[in-house]
RNA sequence: GCGAAGGUGGCGGAACGGCAGACGCGCUAGUUUCAGACGCUAGUGGUUAAUUCUCGUGAGGGUUCAAAUCCCUUCCUUCGCACCA
């Protein structure tokens, strides 16, 4: 077969008749989204293919079962590798950007899945990021965006913010200085507000486990409480899970960055202090959590007081303490906690058991117990103690009750040029003045000069950074900085439906029909990031009545990763890369599909192997065959009943297995329940019509699986296209009623013996006719029969 | 370091308390062919003369009539960790 004349062919069929087009006033509707990609490299990877093609199948299997299908197409085109390409070549990242999606356009309409082409988007085009814009100024209004100081990975010869890849080695990838961080205002999402509907909405989603348990992790509630210690006219808020052990702080720590520091610490501690405020800026917080890591820290010099004892408690600076979590500051029970016991230990300082339990108490103790050395506190349990000591600082005005959540505010701002611009404009009069909705969106100027050189591309453009303050008309200036392309990638799903509409950013209406999408793919590296983020402007969309559901993705679906054949990721440097278009070019876009469908656990992926592939141009080969020899057999009666029935279990059993593995992305499975079915097709004989309509039903199974030769063979057949027009076979279970089963007996829980009995027969029956079998009876010899277990269909087991 | 997964034949992978290795690659034999390729048929975890016994799902322990599957310990690998997307 032709394969690429087939291809041609039908991809243009599909075209003209509207196959692969969603119908928008129709209902029944089933979306289907596979996370956009981003035009990186100028081609599409395998990667690509390993995500859309199965996904595709998916949705095709989806479309044969009666649902309207919308299959949307689109590119996350904002971002850092564009604009490194430009700071390297000098080709200006909207023209690189322009070129690669032009060709991965292409590409991606070879692949011949049914993407619904005119939905398609690229964040990068003003039509979307006015969009972008808008949204940031509705989070703004609603008082979820603000700014604060942040600090930011800053080479200090470059003289620029770098992202974090881009440190190796706590070293500039670029210029090898040292990477220090510094503090800047930037842009901040409030995503803290949503943390505990985040964490509750976890439950009504049909998501993979432990993506489920890494949202849940990362938003990382805890429940405890707020202590505050009194320095002078200041307080010192910690955070602490274990209030119980109050009386046995020996100090306090505060993080390094914490504002309080500069003014508690003591004229004869300062020097120590800006050292390791240095020290510390130079660490990553990875570095600084870790357990093994021997603990550092200084003195302050200051002293604050205990909340219930009175007593005068040391301050200290320590890395370990981070200032992005909780308060920024931490109780120090060394008694009572790993870290603080090790710190306690290096520096000298006090340790108080207040805790005690049974059996070994060795310190730290760690453990729930029994409060002790802690005057009217003592003999309460840990429980307990949380929470009468919590409620007397309460009563005291000095902490309470506090729930926890390790998830941080998201920072939006990015120093860089290839973004959408924050549509906010700087005046010294009004402060920070969202631009009117109505000029938006502010447009990214092209002359701009992006190289690196202590300023955010965009201050140094003129005309794009003077303007007028919208409020007072003085001379102003924008904000120089532009979004997060996790700000453009939050909400692009809910574009897609109206993706052209110019008057809003999608018809509540319609959004409210489309949404949520019913099944999602992508990686699971964005377990985090991206799909707590696309959470968390739902739900806010929602409280300011632009939509009404509470989740935008119903269904999760993970694919793996495919690694080069030497089984490391692959990469250009390596020299492991596959190139999809040479494999297309070579077996067609059917059996690179197919393969990848076939050849690994779609969650899992794994090596490539060239050998796999030639297999699957084989078994289609085989199939087409298949199909002539069925055009041959259509008037023919049935002469051999028996094949006959084995046939048509063969071919109901594969429908039916088929369709489940289909439905839970289980294509390895799928594919190989149609292999079966082809290798009975090939041993069956004299079954005639019932042949060619076998053949029929398989060639229907396999649509959404190799579409193109599917749709060649079904017309081959005399049908009329398109396939996908066609009912997706259903199972009739009566021919998967067998007379006879064949059972295993094991003796002593080993297997011994296989006996074949009719399946109508009950436990009393099969036992019966297990004990009096000649060969299992020989084997029982004289032993009495103990137990006897029998689990129908599969196996009894005789105890002796 | 913290969090999340995963270790099954020569290989990709099935099975996810109930006959380990479905399906495929590879390999072996037969068949077709002038020959090869292709196709078709059969076999293929180790061990063995033998479906003969036995051993086998990273390692060690446990629960159970029964464990790749559940629990504990341990080793190894991969992914994420907030400015890559």
């Amino acid at each position: 077969m032709d394969f690429k004349q087939v291809e041609k062919k039908w991809n243009e069929y599909w075209e003209k008749e509207g196959v692969n087009s969603f119908d928008k006033k129709g209902d029944n509707k089933y979306y289907v989204l596979e996370m956009f990609s981003y035009p990186s490299g100028s081609n599409l990877h395998l990667g690509h293919w390993y995500n859309y093609a199965p996904a595709d199948s998916f949705a095709r299997f989806k479309k044969m079962q009666g649902y309207n299908v919308f299959q949307p197409m689109g590119f996350d085109a904002f971002g850092l590798p564009a604009e490194n390409y430009a700071i390297k070549t000098g080709i200006h990242p909207e023209d690189s950007t322009k070129r690669n999606i032009a060709t991965m356009e292409t590409q991606l309409r070879s692949m011949g899945a049914m993407f619904d082409w005119s939905s398609l988007l690229y964040t990068c085009s003003p039509e979307y990021y006015k969009w972008t814009q808008w949204l940031f100024l509705q989070l703004y209004k609603h008082g979820l965006a603000y700014q604060k100081q942040s600090p930011v990975n800053w080479c200090p010869s470059c003289n620029t913010v770098i992202a974090n890849e881009q440190v190796v080695d706590g070293k500039c990838e670029r210029c090898g200085a040292e990477i220090v961080r510094k503090n800047m205002t930037q842009w901040f999402f409030k995503i803290t507000d949503y943390a505990e509907e985040l964490l509750e909405g976890l439950k009504t989603l049909d998501w993979p486990e432990k993506t489920l348990t890494m949202q849940k992790n990362w938003i990382g509630r805890s429940e405890g409480g707020e202590v505050v210690f009194p320095l002078n006219e200041d307080n010192i808020t910690v955070f602490t899970t274990r209030a119980d052990t109050l009386m046995g702080v020996s100090y306090v720590v505060l993080a390094p960055e914490h504002p309080l520091v500069d003014k508690i610490t003591t004229p004869e501690c300062r020097e120590q202090v800006e050292k390791y405020k240095i020290a510390a800026s130079k660490a990553s917080d990875i570095d600084r959590l870790s357990t093994v890591k021997e603990k550092t820290g200084v003195f302050t010099g200051a002293y604050c007081t205990h909340p219930i004892s009175g007593e005068k408690v040391p301050v200290w600076i320590a890395d370990y303490c981070l200032a992005t979590y909780g308060t920024g500051a931490v109780m120090g029970v060394p008694a009572h906690d790993e870290r603080d016991y090790e710190f306690a230990k290096k520096f000298g300082l006090d340790i108080k058991q207040v805790i005690t339990g049974e059996g070994d108490t060795a310190l730290p103790y760690v453990e729930y117990g029994t409060v002790i050395n802690s005057g009217r506190f003592d003999g309460l349990s840990t429980p307990e103690a949380k929470k009468a000591i919590l409620c007397y600082l309460k009563e005291k005005g000095l902490g309470g009750v506090k729930v926890n959540y390790r998830l941080r505010d998201w920072s939006v701002s990015r120093q860089r040029y290839w973004g959408a611009p924050i549509p906010i404009i700087h005046c010294d009069c009004c402060g920070a003045v969202p631009v009117p909705e109505e000029d938006l969106p502010v447009r990214l100027p092209y002359d701009v000069n992006f190289t690196p050189d202590g300023q955010s591309p965009l201050r140094k453009c003129d005309s794009f950074i003077n303007v007028k303050c919208p409020k007072c008309g003085k001379p102003a200036h924008r904000d120089p900085d532009t979004l997060d392309t996790f700000v453009c990638s939050s909400w692009y799903y809910l574009r897609y439906p109206d993706s052209k509409n110019d008057k809003m950013p999608f018809d509540p209406e319609l959004i409210n029909k489309m949404l949520p999408v019913d099944k999602y793919i992508g990686g699971a590296e964005h377990a985090c990031m991206h799909l707590l983020y696309s959470r968390f402007i739902t739900k806010a969309l929602r409280d300011m009545g632009y939509l009404k559901f509470d989740e935008p993705f119903r269904s999760l679906i993970h694919q793996g990763l495919i690694l080069g054949s030497d089984g490391e990721k692959m990469s250009k440097s390596k020299g492991n890369t596959i190139n999809p278009d040479f494999l297309v070019e070579e077996y067609g876009s059917d059996v690179l599909r197919l393969y990848l469908m076939f050849g690994f656990s779609y969650a899992d992926g794994g090596p490539w192997n060239d050998d796999g592939i030639k297999s699957i141009s084989k078994f289609l080969d085989r199939v087409e065959r298949l199909v002539d020899t069925a055009i041959a057999e259509k008037e023919k009666p049935i002469s051999n009943a028996k094949d006959a029935k084995e046939l048509n279990y063969a071919l109901n059993y594969c429908i039916k297995k088929v369709s489940e593995d289909m439905e839970t992305f289980s294509f390895n499975t799928a594919v190989a329940r149609i292999m079966e079915l082809v290798n009975t097709m090939y041993k069956v004989s004299g079954c005639g019509s019932l042949f060619t309509e076998a053949c029929e039903k398989l060639i229907r199974v396999l649509a959404p699986l190799a579409p193109h030769f599917a749709e060649e063979m079904h017309e081959r057949m005399g049908f009329t296209p398109s396939i996908f027009k066609c009912e997706y076979p259903s199972c009739d279970e009566s021919k998967l009623v067998r007379d006879e089963v064949e059972i295993a007996v094991q003796i002593n829980s080993k297997m011994r013996a296989k006996m074949t009995i009719p399946t109508s027969l009950t436990e009393d029956e099969i036992k019966e006719h297990a004990l009096s079998d000649p060969k299992i009876k020989e084997l029982i010899g004289s032993a009495s029969v103990k137990k006897f277990i029998c689990i129908k269909g599969r196996l009894v087991n005789i105890i002796i």
